[in-house]
RNA sequence: GCCGAGGUGGUGAAAUUGGGAAACACGCCAGCCCUAGGAGCUGGUGCCCGCAAGGGCUUGUGGGUUCGACCCCCACCCUCGGCACCA
């Protein structure tokens, strides 16, 4: 009796054989080429793996595997993103360490990754938390405060009342406190930002030299939000006299001579006490006091219905046409962006015209699409066309005119972002400590500096200090405040009392360099060995989720461009960390929401390993659909995969007492079939299609227990490396059913013969006005008239073309003709 | 509102990119086998008409281009994701 498919002894077995004999480990300059394929690493929470972080590993796993087949020197690590909030939470709540939570899950996540014979070069594992690890982390940060691209400032924060606590914008849930659901509060505080926005065009730039999702591309772009336009003064007057300036920002100086009136954000400078004779300062502060006390949650709520004043006793001159016009202060025009003040277009900009018809203010218009006229108050065009009412200007086209225009007032050419320099200070126990301290004395000696002192490099790392309480702290520091001791220290420039910076790192800190560190995980001297470096990197192909596409995916850009800068990154590894970036579907579940614990429809992986084997778990996340697409989880596709693993035991079982080396009739079609699937399976892998890979396996099974008892040892060996990488456990065991010893997995990827695949006879539609009609059977190659003769000897298709006269044939070799008649009138 | 992805059987989907729509799988139906099955095997399964042979229809909707359209063009509807007063 034929052994049953024991699948977990056979996955249990395999994976300590392998990793006694470290089959897949990365080696340092090796003569093969390199292939260094990424997947993001998980955050080990205390929920263990999630049914979607297998989708994203398989994937790569597969193409992993198949390129060490390939010839390949493959590099592909895995590690841990550790600190985060919800560890810290679990801490608050069970008075459990952080440190302990996390080495607890690393050691779940850990097991439930090895179950699954993912071929992960465990050996270069790196852990955020590790300080031997964030020592680099913090190091990079003070490399950015030497190159002035990390400063601190006030800014406006999200504060829950409730938690008394900063909350990043992540953690902002629709107005709301993700945690307790108390409405978050603006609040300013002290941040340390970096300015990521000094890097923001070479961002945009450098995408055309990487190969990533379109999509992923344009995400990146449109976050950075880079538009150019003009800033343009305009003279403040009161009774008839120049009191002040105002400079506005606007992507359309060509509009110029259509500003009708002026429009300062709330937060505009202008607006301080005692700078302007406002007659109506009352009701202007009234207005600026509630705008500023909104939420994003009430701005939201208001929608376009816009609210503003008019600034009483003050006008301003459009330096275009001298006219006075008048200012208003307006919720609507942004304090952060550009120069918070505009200049006002109505007769060509949605808002302005919403604004100037609630007010009634003249809404003039100086474009004209095709010099057609708008009839005045009732239309508005957004779009460029030609200048009219704009004096000399007039006949212009936009393009054209806009800079002619800022010339003539005096204005210059001006680039702004939508992309802000990155908050990067949490009010958080778990996460890097910022490597500053801040020192009275030094701020006082030097009153050009903040004060701010950095740690010296060859203290690091900051430790984060053992603290037996990690609640926020009732000033709204972080609980790191609270550590008195670790706080108070020596200022590491003047000796005197300083004290520490308490913020910690957000959680995207860790992530944004880890790949650089598997190049050389242990390394105490340097974030990683500079010719390690330069062979690994870049990163070949990297795969992740679409929502990391503005966090993680550009902040690591950017980070990684800085250090490629200051030569931390080899010169040669260029400008990109990412040569290649995909992107994986969500797993939903089975109702076709997103998984998670309230809703009660989590999967959990171990089960399904446990009830249908780690093997075809990983057939059925390939086969489930396109690798790209959101999908719903279903287990009887599970059930569907495990069919096919077994149905692939039991052949082998059932030709294990009669392998062949030759066999009769049946060869050529198998090989046909064969060799068409290797080409099929290589493409797809290539192309992360990994469905139709599957599938094609699937369809060569069948084919191959329709022909059980012709199948030899070549069949049958060439089937197994295909599905190697898809099943590596299964494969495996057969492999050596097969007499081999050696592993499945250092054999060589089989390459197809295109001599086999080539079909000697084809199937060729026929169709009359294009309906099929039927089909011949003919030599591959052959001609129109050898297919049409062929057309003629068939009764049926004689029947169709009956009484029918022939306009027109259209002939494809090999696939179709096409015959064009005229309608049969009866 | 803007940007992006998408809409094909009961379900997940496939279609060499303009050439036989629905491969592969799930589910369902029938039969076989078994003490039994949520196991296995065989066959069937887009929809409509028909006992059948056969015929008609079908890729969100409406138009168009073409001998021929899931695929290209125009207009519209719907779903999902991101951004959202960015001047």
């Amino acid at each position: 009796m034929a052994p049953k498919y024991d699948f977990s002894a056979i996955e249990k077995k395999w994976q300590k054989r392998w990793e006694e004999e470290s089959i897949s480990r990365a080696e340092d300059f090796s003569k093969k080429p390199k292939f260094y394929c990424l997947v993001e690493f998980p955050y080990p929470s205390g929920e263990g793996l999630h049914v979607g972080h297998p989708r994203s590993y398989t994937a790569l796993d597969v193409l992993a595997r198949k390129r060490r087949m390939e010839g390949w020197n493959v590099l592909y690590p895995m590690g841990f993103d550790a600190f985060g909030l919800p560890t810290e939470n679990y801490a608050i709540k069970t008075g459990i360490h952080p440190a302990v939570v996390t080495e607890r899950n690393i050691e779940t996540f850990t097991a439930q990754l090895k179950s699954l014979g993912f071929s992960f070069d465990w050996d270069r594992r790196v852990v955020t938390t590790d300080p031997a690890y964030y020592r680099w982390t913090q190091w990079i940060f003070l490399k950015m405060y030497e190159h002035g691209l990390a400063y601190k400032a006030k800014m406006p924060i999200n504060w829950c009342p409730s938690c008394r606590i900063g909350l990043a914008n992540e953690e902002v849930v629709g107005g709301a406190c993700e945690r307790c659901g108390a409405t978050v509060e603006q609040c300013e505080k002290e941040q340390w930002l970096l300015r990521i926005t000094k890097y923001a065009d070479r961002l945009i730039e450098d995408l055309v030299t990487v190969d990533y999702l379109e999509r992923i591309k344009t995400q990146q772009i449109n976050w950075i939000g880079r538009s150019e336009g003009a800033l343009i003064k305009f003279s403040v007057i009161s009774c008839k006299l120049k009191v002040s300036e105002v400079e506005v920002f606007t992507t359309r100086p060509d509009t110029l001579f259509g500003a009708t009136y002026m429009v300062l954000a709330p937060e505009h400078g202008l607006l301080a006490k005692g700078k302007l004779q406002i007659a109506n300062r009352a009701e202007v502060d009234e207005y600026i006091v509630k705008a500023r006390g909104k939420t994003d949650a009430e701005r939201i709520a208001e929608g376009k219905e816009k609210t503003g004043v008019e600034l009483k006793g003050i006008r301003a001159i459009n330096p275009a046409n001298k006219e006075e016009i008048p200012i208003f202060v307006a919720d609507y025009v942004l304090g952060g962006y550009g120069t918070g003040a505009i200049m006002a277009v109505p007769a060509h900009d949605e808002r302005d015209f919403a604004f100037a018809k609630r007010y009634h203010l003249p809404v003039m218009e100086v474009v004209s699409p095709l010099n057609q006229h708008l009839s005045a108050m009732t239309e508005l065009y957004v779009g460029e066309g030609v200048l009219i009412n704009s004096g000399k200007f007039s006949g212009l086209k936009s393009e054209e005119a806009k800079w002619k225009i800022t010339e003539f007032v005096g204005g210059k050419k001006q680039v702004q972002y939508h992309l802000r320099d990155w908050i990067f200070s949490r009010q958080r126990y778990w996460g890097e400590p910022i490597p500053m301290v801040y020192c009275e004395a030094c701020a006082l000696r030097d009153p050009s500096g903040q004060g701010w002192v950095p740690v010296p490099e060859g203290e690091l790392p900051v430790l984060l200090p053992n603290v037996a309480r990690y609640e926020p702290t009732d000033t709204g520091e972080s609980p790191l405040a609270a550590v008195t001791e670790w706080v108070n220290t020596k200022c590491p420039k003047c000796g005197g009392p300083a004290k520490r910076e308490t913020d910690t790192m957000p959680n995207w800190a860790g992530s944004n360099w880890y790949f650089l560190r598997y190049t050389d995980p242990r390394n105490d001297r340097a974030l990683a060995d500079p010719k390690k470096l330069s062979y690994w990197t870049p990163v070949d192909w990297y795969n992740g989720g679409m929502e990391h596409t503005t966090l993680h995916l550009l902040y690591s850009r950017f980070v990684y461009k800085f250090l490629h800068d200051i030569g931390a990154v080899p010169k040669e590894c260029g400008p990109e960390p990412y040569r290649k970036r995909t992107a994986h579907g969500m797993i939903l579940g089975e109702g076709g929401e997103k998984m998670s614990k309230s809703r009660g429809n989590v999967v959990n992986p171990d089960e399904m390993v446990e009830r249908f084997g780690a093997d075809a778990f990983r057939v059925y996340e390939m086969f489930m659909g396109p690798f790209d697409q959101d999908i719903a989880w279903n287990t009887n596709g599970l059930v569907g995969t495990y069919r096919f693993l077994e149905r692939v035991w039991k052949l082998f079982q059932t030709n294990d007492e009669k392998l062949k080396t030759e066999n009769g009739g049946q060869q050529q079609k198998l090989d046909q079939i064969l060799h068409k699937t290797i080409k099929k399976v290589t493409d797809d892998i290539e192309k992360f299609r990994f469905n139709t890979a599957v599938s094609a396996l699937m369809i060569l099974l069948n084919e191959m227990e329709k022909n059980n008892l012709q199948l030899t040892t070549y069949n049958l060996q060439l089937f197994l490396k295909l599905l190697a990488p898809f099943a590596p456990h299964i494969t495996e065991e057969l492999w050596h059913e097969l007499r081999y010893k050696t592993s499945i997995h250092l054999e060589k990827w089989p390459v197809y013969d295109p001599n086999l695949i080539m079909e000697s006879e084809v199937t060729v539609a026929v169709q009359v006005n294009g309906k099929l009609r039927g089909t011949v059977r003919a030599p591959a190659g052959s001609a129109q008239d050898v297919v049409e003769r062929l057309i003629r000897g068939d009764a049926k298709l004689q029947e169709a073309l009956k009484g029918r006269t022939i306009e027109k044939t259209i002939f494809v070799p090999d696939r179709l003709v096409n015959f064009v008649v005229y309608p049969v009138r009866s």
